[in-house]
DNA sequence: TTGAAAGCGCTACCAA
DNA sequence: TTGGTAGCGCTTTCAA
């Protein structure tokens, strides 16, 4: 920068002005600088800028498992956003790991990040308080925030399993089967809630079939269950708790002769890029991804430029219901 | 920092060598140090750091599209290299975006990484040449290496054609189809190329489709293509330039009526996940991601430690084919 | 509108 | 083995 400064005929401070407050510097001068900067292959050093100001511009994205398209979405969201604000987002796989996920965290603490979008584990989330307390602003998405600590921004997960569940009944379903699981993720039991719930306002009995993952192979082991069954015994609609589950069990039914949609309609869960261009489409809730990570890099913003005014939120967001093949009886049909 | 040191009773000095040289200072001494560093709770701030030493400890690694279970796995592979050397790795996903892969490496420069893994969108590398220029170093994997200015780690692309094409011969094929496209991916060409030689070898025709990405929805445009066809004129073995491309032909030719693998045989590429667990599963040629991304990682660790030996080279690691359901035709056949 | 100078928190060197 | 001290490259007052 000194450099820059010398050949421009001006100060460090002027050289300063021009990168972070061009209006204050007058044009001509302005110039100068800048033809000095690009002549010279200037690059601020972000650590020196850092550490003078007290303050980065860095937003770390701590992931949970980025190897589902739905955190990569999240994460194209939050980029998107920080854009706006000047800001850059790097990326931690935690890959379902919480020792991952505090080193992350450390890790963006350490580097003077602004703040820390997380998309956090489902478990004890100590560390993200600790970093709280020492000033860190960390926002949650794809969790609900900590009253009166953090924000989050999450997806009405048992709006999101009535949706499905009251869409085959909408078709005519009587014989609803809900399948997922383990039952302490959260998000499956909300699901089942929800599915519970419009069945029972249905007057129609749902069974729950839980598994051990949320895996296309633990989607199969039910289709063979299922085959193995008498015909007659079979549900004829299928609440899947994600859409390996529902794509497992909608291979295995295929080719078990058995007709989908017309002898068993079958919905999955999240909209995963790779159940959209199957031959069978997979009817599934779609969460919108790429809006949570932008509200989520929104909220944290507003609690960083203004920390005097701001007030810690939930941000709750509708999920949708995307109906394709596999549910869908004729075309036109259904809600 | 300071409040360390007046509570430990010791200098500046002797705190930074207990956190960055540990050996140096007298064990009683460290003890006290450690228990004031512990009660105060206190955390090294990266950028003084990086700003004073001159050089950071962070790794970013630039991929080209995280989305694909591939990269992922070179990005596993980077973390787990990078945590044997007390490095840290951050990602930026570049999602097949030239200006945002510019956008991470200049990130990463100012952040004062110390070196950069970089799975280079299929085109001009300007910013990266750029980069090491300025003295950053960064290496390729996916990519060669430059001659005389990075390492590269690459696959064996042509290997591999050829493996997936003998494969399908050894197992009597005669009526061959390479699919894939657009040709002006390097991969997709070095694969066809590979496969040509060892039709050619055998002294069959080889046919090639091209496809305008390697999409599951491709395939399934090309199993409707050639279920339109006469079944005497079909292939008896297609090799599928990407696993989603061969999901859609598989889906696409089963649907059909089509016996896979009796019919006709099919191969894969990319060993993605989502092409494991399904039903019939892919035969497919994987690539050693995890290894991939660790031998970048050692190479650019030797680059940044050995400045004075190090020269440049590209690993070229091999491909491996993985047989599986969908070119098998009876079980412990095959090569 | 610009210049001068005082740090930001730490490392690295040399002296003790 | 430890302490003292000079910067690292930049931002940010405060004066000019």
């Amino acid at each position: 920068m000194a450099d820059v400064a010398r050949l421009a005929g001006v100060s460090l401070g002027t050289v300063s002005n021009v990168v972070n407050a061009p209006d204050r510097v007058k044009p001509a001068t302005r110039r100068k600088v800048e033809d000095a900067i690009a002549s010279l292959g200037f690059t601020p050093n972000t650590s020196a800028r850092t550490l003078a100001a007290g303050r980065g511009t860095l937003v770390g994205f701590v992931a949970v498992d980025l190897g589902n398209s739905y955190f990569l979405d999240i994460a194209r969201g939050v980029e998107r956003e920080a854009d706006l604000g000047q800001q850059s987002v790097l990326l931690g796989n935690s890959d379902v790991d919480l020792d991952k996920q505090t080193g992350y965290l450390k890790l963006f603490e350490q580097a003077q990040a602004a703040g820390i979008v997380l998309a956090p584990f489902d478990g004890p989330m100590d560390e993200a308080r600790r970093l709280r307390q020492r000033g860190l602003r960390v926002v949650n998405v794809n969790w609900p925030g900590e009253p009166d600590e953090s924000c989050g921004v999450v997806v009405d997960e048992v709006r999101g399993g009535r949706l499905a569940a009251q869409h085959l009944l909408d078709q005519g379903r009587r014989e609803l089967v809900f399948v997922g699981g383990p039952l302490d993720l959260t998000a499956v039991r909300h699901r089942f809630e929800g599915a519970s719930a419009a069945a029972r306002e249905a007057g129609v009995p749902l069974q729950l079939v839980t598994t051990a993952a949320l895996t296309v192979r633990a989607g199969l082991a039910v289709g063979s269950d299922l085959l193995a069954q008498d015909a007659a015994a079979r549900p004829d609609g299928i609440v899947a708790a994600s859409d390996a589950l529902a794509s497992g069990i909608v291979q295995s039914l295929l080719l078990g002769g058995v007709r989908i949609p017309d002898d068993v309609s079958i919905t999955g869960y999240d909209d995963n890029h790779f159940a959209q261009g199957t031959t069978l489409p997979l009817t599934t809730v779609g969460q919108p991804g790429v809006e949570m990570g932008g509200q989520a890099m929104r909220l944290l913003r507003d609690e960083l430029d203004n920390p005097a005014t701001h007030r810690h939120e939930t941000v709750v967001l509708p999920p949708r219901l995307i109906v394709r093949g596999s549910s869908l009886q004729r075309p036109g049909e259904g809600s």
